[in-house]
DNA sequence: ACTATTAACT
């Protein structure tokens, strides 16, 4: 005869071989038949396991508690943990209030409190916080050392700064981690100073606060302080470090340092994994550096990080935002294993940025078949697809399929792409109609999207309606004035063109430049308008201006000046450079250093202008070349004159 | 319990 020892010990040996969610259910119909599923330490470590180890088996967890007599703290506690850092962490809230409602004699101890603010950090929910610090008062546990410093986190996620630090001033014996924590809350709440205060008087440090130092500068813009403070000063810098200085750059454009510091990393001899790898490939990605991805694409298959899913995605997204959609299609097709959600979304908006609208809902379709349940993001790439592919009618039946088939609320982002979608193809009473009848109060981008479309069809009274709404929600914005201004210009209305322009002096209102993008050899060229000279900007004006003789003499060009004006600068003398867009200098100094047969691929932080358009198309025919561009809004891809937008955009 | 990573609307 086995003693119960023995039994737990086999027990626990078999949960360990449970892998999948199918097989743990299995393992539990046996202990279910032989009685053992109602022992709390086989119940309690199933729960473990299926809470901590299996993706998918946390509600199989729930269930299998809630239907249990008499469950322990333990039980309770380790389902609380597994909800809190899961997609929905609020049954982490209920599943506590259910311990407390339910079992009279059980008390929450250190670890319900710690995982359940866990959770209400997640949720960022202040008001949950509040009511969990008071219990955990009434409880004498919060000063305790793992809750007080997830009160700390937590203040910090709904950025309650005076909370936070209260907590930590009331600690009789924070540890590193407080301290960390701490510092992590001074600078989520954008307190650069009181976080480098604090960790001035740190009394010990490791590594790692120093990392959150690193993020916490980078991603105030401090990019000298940040390298020079910290980066450069570490003993010891880590995989984190240089990963953090990597994207750092790359949030605050500096592309060229961020690929620079990854070979760095490679020549002090760091290997690259998974979370580097998708943290330089998102840095191709949103420089459109093609030719840098591929290099790490060869790296991953040499290395067999291509077996993991978070380094195709990224890698898949990258080919996609560099314009190289055949090589996003292989990626996406060759995916090892199940494609994920992420996979199919980020392939859905990859074609619906080509234009590829048809292809995209296919798409959409065959994931739907494949059994994944769409989220709320797989639809906005779904109505942007149909937005950029003029499908209005498909547009409106999957908006209805969202809400009504798959229960998503909308959210602005979704309104936005509706409004976006009736904008486009010019049914602008439609769009402002929709917007009317939100059932949420419209926000400015709402409105900026319909103001855009004003510009784009020349409704000079629609457009003033809704400057009038963007007024209330947003003044300072100069975009919206530029636009303004524009569509005056184009209607020929001049004195308000001279009253718009006015009044965005007197308010010191001053327009973000324009910069376009442009990889040769692995390095990122960048162009702005206006920008003082140097050599590259000279060859680039040379190679522009031999380009544009062409134009008006092969091409019977014309500048079309008119409704551009305004679009990249700012003051009068600039007017002139109304020819010298960056993206028209981007493509000359591509041209000058391409050889024949390559495509030129431009990235652009704004909406290209018509006037670009034209020369774009013109160059394609006259010279022979493929242009991939991609502006704020989609691709362009412009070969023997025309574009693969259609000229619709 | 603290740091780094992938998908979208202007």
């Amino acid at each position: 005869m086995v003693n119960g020892n023995t039994v737990d010990q086999l027990c626990l040996s078999l949960l360990k071989r449970c892998k999948t969610l199918k097989s743990i259910k299995q393992l539990h119909t046996h202990l279910f038949k032989s009685g053992l599923d109602s022992d709390t330490f086989i119940a309690g470590n199933l729960i473990l396991h299926c809470a901590t180890l299996i993706s998918d088996a946390l509600h199989h967890a729930h269930s299998f508690l809630l239907h249990f007599s008499n469950p322990d703290a333990f039980m309770y506690n380790t389902l609380i943990r597994g909800f809190s850092d899961s997609d929905h962490p609020h049954n982490s809230v209920t599943t506590f209030i259910h311990m407390r409602r339910n079992s009279n004699h059980l008390q929450p101890d250190s670890f319900s409190f710690a995982f359940v603010l866990k959770a209400a950090a997640n949720l960022r929910s202040f008001n949950t916080g509040i009511q969990l610090h008071s219990q955990s008062i009434t409880h004498g546990l919060d000063t305790h050392l793992y809750v007080a410093t997830t009160l700390v986190s937590l203040y910090a996620e709904c950025e309650q700064i005076d909370h936070a630090r209260k907590v930590f001033d009331e600690m009789s014996e924070p540890n590193i981690v407080t301290w960390n924590a701490m510092i992590t809350a001074y600078l989520r709440c954008s307190d650069v100073k009181g976080a480098e205060t604090l960790y001035k008087r740190m009394p010990v440090k490791d590594l790692i606060s120093t990392n959150i130092m690193i993020a916490g500068y980078m991603k105030a813009g401090e990019l000298r302080l940040a390298t020079n403070l910290f980066f450069h000063e570490m003993p010891v810098k880590d995989d984190v470090s240089w990963s953090t200085m990597i994207v750092g750059f790359a949030h605050n454009g500096c592309f060229n340092e961020a690929l620079d510091l990854f070979v760095e990393s490679r020549r002090v001899g760091l290997e690259p994994n998974e979370v580097s790898l998708t943290g330089i490939l998102s840095v191709c990605a949103q420089a459109g550096a093609l030719e840098f991805g591929k290099v790490v694409h060869g790296y991953i298959e040499k290395s067999g990080f291509g077996s993991i899913h978070t380094v195709n995605n990224a890698l898949l997204d990258t080919y996609a935002k560099c314009g190289n959609i055949n090589m996003a299609r292989l990626v996406f097709e060759r995916m090892p294993g199940r494609k994920t959600i992420v996979s199919w979304t980020t392939m859905v908006a990859g074609l619906a940025m080509q234009g590829y609208g048809e292809e995209a809902l296919e798409l959409f379709h065959r994931m739907e078949e494949s059994g994944i349940k769409p989220d709320e993001i797989t639809f906005i790439s779904v109505l942007y697809a149909c937005s950029h592919a003029g499908l209005v009618e498909h547009g409106y039946r999957y908006f209805s399929m969202m809400k009504d088939h798959y229960g998503i609320d909308p959210t602005f982002e979704h309104y936005g792409c509706m409004v976006d979608l009736y904008s486009r193809a010019g049914e602008l009473e439609k769009a402002r109609d929709f917007i009317t009848q939100m059932p949420v109060k419209p926000n400015a981008v709402i409105w900026r999207t319909l103001l855009g479309a004003c510009s784009i069809h020349g409704n000079v009274d629609l457009a003033e309606f809704v400057l009038e709404k963007l007024a209330e929600l947003d003044p300072n914005d100069s975009g919206d004035h530029v636009l303004l201004s524009n569509i005056y210009a184009v209607a020929g209305k001049w004195k308000n063109v001279a009253t718009v322009r006015k009044s965005m002096t007197s308010q010191r209102l001053t327009k973000s430049p324009g910069w376009s993008m442009v990889e040769v050899d692995k390095v990122m060229y960048s162009f702005v308008a206006g920008d003082e000279q140097n050599e590259v900007i000279s060859e680039a004006y040379t190679s522009l201006k031999k380009i544009m003789l062409r134009l008006k003499v092969e091409g019977g060009y014309v500048p079309e000046v008119v409704g551009s004006v305004l679009h990249d600068i700012e003051d009068e003398e600039k007017e002139s450079a109304v020819v010298t867009h960056s993206e028209k200098l981007a493509l000359a100094f591509a041209m000058s250093r391409l050889c024949d047969g390559k495509v030129v691929r431009i990235v652009k932080n704004l909406r290209v202008c018509k006037d670009c358009h034209t020369v774009m198309k013109l160059v394609s025919k006259i010279f022979r070349v493929e242009i991939v561009l991609r502006d704020r809004s989609r691709f362009h891809s412009f070969s023997d004159g025309s574009c693969s937008c259609r000229d619709y955009w």
